[in-house]
DNA sequence: CTAGAATGACACTACATCGTCTCATTATCG
DNA sequence: CGATAATGAGACGATGTAGTGTCATTCTAG
C-alpha cells in the first residue's frame, strides 16, 4: 500500500456520462494560452478522446473527430499529444488513474463495499475501459497491466482490508474469490453487451447472497 | 537473381505475423474445382481468416494477408464471402458452432468436468475469440450473444446438469456461481494478456477448491 | 513594449487498403 | 466435346485518414 500516493493534479473532469461534453468552454481563441489554460485544453482533449474512442475504438476514431469535437485543430492535437497512439495511450492512463482515485474514496461495511464495487465494475465507464484495452492489448501491450492495477488489484485490496478488520486475517484470502462472485456471469455477459448493468439494490442483495456464500455474512 | 529484368520492389511484403499456418495444400490451381474442392477452400479460407484476425484484430487484419495465406486470390476470396465484414462474422459463427460441439463431448464426474471447462476457457482459442468479439461488439451486435450462447451458456447447462444428477436438484442454481468460481480472477487476467493459461493440474486443483467453497465436494 | 510562442485554418502529401475489373487459363458438367 | 463456371494473376480506382506545412493572427511572458 503506497499510502502516500503522487499527488496527481484534479485535472481531469471526470467525465461521468459519455452522452455529450457541453461542460466545455468552447473557448476556440487563437493566441498563446496561460498555463492554466493548456492545461485546461488538455484535459479536453482527454475527456473527448475517450468518448470518441469509446464510440467508435481505437480504429474507428479519427483523429479529425477528436479535434473537432474538442473544438481544437489537429495541429494543436498533435503539438500535445505527438500522435493517435500516444493520445490513446494518454486517455487509458488518465482514465484509470481516476478510477483509482474513485476506488479510494470508499468508507462503510464490507456489505457496502461489495455492492459499491459491484456497481461500479458494471459502470458504463469501467465496461467500455475494459474493452478498448482488450480490444488493443496487442497493439498496446502494457496498457491492461495499467487497467488492472488500477481497477480490480484495487478492488481486491480493498476487500482484503475490510475482511481482515470486519471478519478476521484468516478470511482474507477469500478476497479475490469474493471479487470473483461479486461479478459473476453478470459481468461477463456485460462485457460483450448481453446484460445491462445491475440497479444498487440487485448489486446489494448479490453482495450479501455472495458474502453468504463464502461464509463472510456479517456476524460470526 | 534479379539481374535483367526491371527489379519490381512488392510494395508492401505481406506481415504473416500468422503463427504456422496449418499444413495447406498449395495446390494452387486454376479452373472450375469440383464440389469437394470448394468446400474444402472454403474451410481453408475460414481457419486461414481466424489466425489473421486473432493475430491482428478486425481492423489490423488486411484481406491481401487473408487471401495471401489462404493461397487464394482476393478474387476468389470475395467471391465467397463477399465482403470483409462477411468473411469476419462467417469465421466467428463457424468458430462458435465448432466450440460448441467441443463442448458436448465430455463425460465423467462433476470435478473432470470442471476441471476441463477451466482449461478450454483459459484456451488460446477461446480467449482470442472472445478478446475479438468484444473488440468488435459495436460493430456486429450480433456476435456476442452467439458465442455467450454457445460457450458459457453451454458450459454452464453442462455444469447444472452433472450437478443435478451427482449432488441433487436443489443445488443446481449452483452452476453460475461455481462457473464464476471456475474462471475467477486468472481468465479476467488471461482476457488482458497477463497470465498464461493453467496448467491442467492446476485447474483440477482449482476446481476441487471452488466445488469445496460451494459444498459441492464429493460426498456431502 | 517587444519577441515569439501557440494557435486557427486548411490545403496537402503520403499511404494503406477495400473492393472491382480485365484477361487468360483450366477443368467440370451437360 | 464444347460451353461455361471458376479461378489465378495482378493492376486499378476509390476512399479514408494519419500526419505535416504554411501563414496569418492573437496573446502571454518578461
Amino acid at each position: 500500500m503506497e499510502g502516500g500516493g503522487p499527488v496527481v493534479m484534479p485535472s481531469r473532469v471526470v467525465a461521468s456520462r459519455v452522452p455529450a461534453v457541453p461542460a466545455v468552454p468552447a473557448v476556440r481563441k487563437r493566441g498563446r494560452p496561460t498555463a492554466d489554460e493548456r492545461r485546461a485544453r488538455e484535459a479536453q482533449i482527454l475527456a473527448v478522446a475517450l468518448r470518441v474512442f469509446l464510440a467508435s475504438g481505437f480504429g474507428g476514431a479519427t483523429i479529425d473527430e477528436v479535434a473537432a469535437v474538442a473544438k481544437v485543430t489537429k495541429r494543436t492535437l498533435y503539438a500535445y499529444f505527438g500522435d493517435k497512439d500516444a493520445l490513446f495511450v494518454a486517455m487509458i492512463k488518465d482514465l484509470a488513474v481516476g478510477v483509482s482515485l474513485d476506488a479510494a474514496t470508499d468508507h462503510g461495511t464490507l456489505e457496502a463495499l461489495a455492492a459499491n464495487i459491484i456497481v461500479r465494475v458494471h459502470s458504463e465507464e469501467l465496461v467500455g475501459l475494459h474493452r478498448l484495452v482488450i480490444a488493443e492489448s496487442v497493439r498496446f501491450p502494457e496498457l491492461p497491466r495499467i487497467l488492472y492495477t488500477h481497477g480490480d488489484a484495487r478492488h481486491i485490496a480493498r476487500l482484503a482490508e475490510h475482511i481482515r478488520a470486519e471478519r478476521g486475517t484468516e478470511h482474507e484470502a477469500l478476497a479475490e474469490p469474493l471479487f470473483s462472485l461479486l461479478l459473476g456471469e453478470r459481468h461477463r455477459r456485460r462485457l460483450l453487451g448481453l446484460t445491462p448493468p445491475p440497479t444498487p439494490a440487485q448489486a446489494a442483495e448479490h453482495a450479501e447472497w455472495a458474502l453468504g456464500v463464502l461464509g463472510l455474512a456479517r456476524r460470526r
